[in-house]
DNA sequence: ATAACTGTACTAACACAAGTAATACACCGC
DNA sequence: GCGGTGTATTACTTGTGTTAGTACAGTTAT
């Protein structure tokens, strides 16, 4: 979906559905770089939430990199977003060296470890 | 370690983290099926927290299999943990099996991912 | 200049969940 | 009965997410 969406119900915070959202348009291109995002306002109304959620996830967004602010004329993606995308790939690679430690650690044989990969990359 | 431990200053709850505890223990083999676990009020004292605290981890404990207790005699480990370790070692799969996926969609090729499984089963 | 947008800042209040605490009750074994 | 055990209930405290209201400042177009 090439749009941000949040689910009320769920139990994770709204800014938080939404930081992950914008971060995962981003990195998968279906935001371009100094593409202008919704306006604080205009997106709260859209979700019918409050701006100040919104506002507190697009803070956040900036710190991380993600997007700009420019005051008075709105919040846009990073022009550079080859950083972030690269983060995004160690975090991933990262996880996945952890899961095989603790694999490892249950007892769970080489072998075991290796038929599973295999049958993922291979499978799907 | 062979003993239930706690960091108080951990933002995970107390209460998780003794259910982590036992449970790891327990399928590491360092508790043994059957075997007496600390009282509720002894274990209290010994990690200075509220009872209540240690019960609730106990009672959840109890709901997953892992232990059993008997009213006025007190808490036992399963006499058949077989069950618990065969899921552990299933979860630990899965999520293996979903960050590969992760990582695929997010375009890292196959040849890093094998990469970093080599590395990290060979290297440890 | 004015209007209508935009972002930013701050304070207050509310709701909800989680963690913890205190107390009381019930069971078992010596 | 006593001292150990688990169990249940209630309430307090805390942190967090969210909303609300208000105010201020920058940009753009008319």
């Amino acid at each position: 979906m090439n749009r941000i969406t949040v689910d009320l119900r769920s139990r994770t915070p709204i800014f938080e559905q939404i930081i992950a959202s914008v971060r995962d348009l981003v990195i998968r291109g279906l935001l371009t770089p100094d593409e202008n995002l919704p306006s604080v306002r205009a997106l709260a109304s859209e979700l019918a939430i409050n701006p100040n959620t919104i506002q507190k996830a697009y803070a956040e967004l900036e710190r991380q990199g993600v997007i700009y602010s420019l005051a008075g004329r709105g919040n846009f993606v990073a022009s550079d977003i080859s950083a972030i995308v690269a983060e995004h790939r160690a975090e991933l690679l990262e996880k996945l060296r952890a899961d095989i430690l603790s694999a490892k650690a249950a007892g769970i044989g080489d072998a075991d470890i290796i038929d599973t990969i295999k049958n993922t990359l291979g499978g799907e």
